[in-house]
DNA sequence: ATGAAAGCGCTAACAT
DNA sequence: ATGTTAGCGCTTTCAT
């Protein structure tokens, strides 16, 4: 089945006109008279046209398009970035065109080269966990194409980044435990290449440090592919639960990893904070609804998409070649609550 | 900055042929020596060329993109669904083009449009809560553009739709309430003129009425935007809750419905089930952590996803016009938890 | 087996 | 003020 859409030259036919006055008038152009103009307008509004979007970016060279790559959009943290895009992208005429590589490097890849294939005037990017070669965004980046990385970012690559001050938000949250009266704090980490991992990992160390708790390497406990399996969260709380310092506390360093880790308590019935407090990254409305509800470090992620696509699309409009990048980093919140107090809660 | 791009020009320059030879080479087509193939395959491996998609559509009137209307993407059920959506179009070689109305007419309108002006093979379809006048569809479809409706479908356009069993989801869920011993239940429901408000109502009230419980229209609680606000949910909430009879139990009818009510109530610290029970639709995967844990309604998002995108890019592909349309109602899942059972759980 | 040329819808020189 | 033409990248007749 095929869907026919009228065209400048259909309009061009029936007001016997020639395509070019078309064009003109629908754009408003100065050498066109006030009547032909006024002709065009109505006809066109009347036979509701719409322009060929690939008509147009095959002449002008952009398409009006923005790609998005990112892990994963049913997780609360990427949904509410996407929220943040699209309110900017929609204002300034963008589409957004989504793609999800679900942690896997081949699929970020393939997503990638799908979106760059010129369909796209940037791209905005947070990495996979399984991303350690980034000569794909290398290579698009040297060869002119603007993008912004946002969230797990690639240090690689000079351009303009949007991130969350994940150190403070770790150092903050590790505070709290340890003023709580917890001083064995494990900590439930993502993959450990990728940006916020480290930038996370620092945090809760210089807390610790900085109480006289000393580092221990084995309260560490990673997921290569941030938890997207719950295989993975299970087999890093049991050796967090079963470690030999019996840990007081965890800190979980994502979305994903929290409510995983969370879901596999509970499911454990080992009681929280009783047994073990939980703390971690979270952007779920959900929070305060738990049982307990959930001590957790929330990151501007609406705000975070926003920047990042106004940044992008300043990139994409500008004239001249942009040289000067920037960092923006954005400020985490802590928010308390019963899965990290001492004293039992009353449900 | 612009990102310019290797095209068949380059590459018949490149190795002196005719940019036809190059775009046959490139086919496969059988009247192309092996040699020549072999040279312009390699070549164009070797300088990682990709056809631009704005030519592609232009020529071949399609864009191989598929457009999916919804109202959020921060909701578990639609992003569930989405991933469904994905994963087949992905396989199949489209492009998923996301655009949310939030809940607005208008911007519903927008959208379609945008993604209507032959941006797009299809459209995959999930009505606002606003929408009552549907002619921004009737138009497209007329036209013959293939539209596949999925979870609030509109009921005047004759083409695959795919839906939960809503009817049997309430149905369920109310059984269950009244089998456990509440009678006085009351639903809070989203706004009155989408399918799925209608189709959960009727479950809910043939449920009272084979039990002799008498239908009280009063106790049916209306969120004209699906809850979005969550003033919306407030108000409801408190009517409910205030009403004259006692409710004992509520029956949400949506997932943003449900997690809203649940928690307010919990603000409120209106215990559930103690004070009232709460049974809701929900994907969420945390309604076990919650507390107390939610008795809720699941719907098969992502093979709701799947189906949709199959039966659109059906349509899309098809040679001849599709005469014969289904629609495809698929099983509800109701999981019992302890927000919905007199007795208090012990956490 | 390969090349030349037309055309998809649109815009922008370049006429007139 | 309006028309004619070329060209964006690609496919596809129609030559050769």
């Amino acid at each position: 089945m095929k869907y026919e859409a009228i065209t400048i030259k259909d309009i061009a036919k029936a007001l016997g006109l020639a395509t070019s006055t078309v064009s003109r008038a629908l754009k408003g152009s100065y050498e066109i008279s006030a009547e032909t103009r006024k002709l065009v307008l109505e006809y066109a509004e009347k036979i509701n046209y719409r322009p060929n979007p690939s008509a147009l970016s095959l002449k002008e060279k952009r398409s009006r398009a923005i790609g998005v790559v990112v892990c994963e959009i049913a997780n609360t943290f990427f949904s509410q970035v996407i929220n943040g895009i699209e309110s900017i992208a929609y204002d300034r005429g963008y589409y957004v065109i989504i793609s999800q590589s679900h942690e896997s490097y081949g699929r970020e890849v393939l997503n990638t080269q799908h979106l760059a294939s010129r369909s796209v005037d940037g791209l905005l990017v947070s990495l996979s966990t399984e991303t350690i070669d980034m000569s794909h965004f290398h290579s698009l980046h040297d060869k002119g194409l603007p993008i912004v990385f946002f969230d797990r970012v690639c240090e690689t690559i000079d351009t303009h980044k949007v991130i969350s001050d994940n150190f403070k938000g770790t150092y903050d949250a590790t505070l709290h435990l340890i003023n709580s009266g917890y001083k064995r704090i494990a900590h439930l980490a993502s993959a450990p290449n990728i940006s916020t991992t480290k930038e996370r990992l620092a945090g809760y160390r210089k807390a610790l440090e900085e109480n006289r708790i000393s580092y221990d390497e084995s309260l560490v406990m990673y997921c290569a592919h941030g938890g997207l399996g719950q295989d993975e969260i299970e087999s890093a709380l049991s050796q967090i639960i079963n470690h030999q310092s019996k840990p007081e506390a965890i800190l979980a360093a994502s979305d994903r990893l929290t409510l995983g880790a969370m879901a596999w308590l509970k499911d454990k019935k080992i009681s929280i904070p009783g047994k073990i407090a939980l703390v971690g990254f979270t952007n779920s409305q959900q929070a305060n609804i738990f049982s307990p509800s959930l001590t957790s470090i929330r990151q501007p992620a609406f705000e975070m998409g926003q920047i990042a696509t106004e940044k992008l699309i300043e990139i994409i409009e500008s004239k001249k070649p942009v040289l000067k990048f920037e960092t923006s980093v954005l400020k985490t919140e802590l928010v308390i609550r019963a899965s990290s107090t001492m004293i039992k809660p009353n449900e």
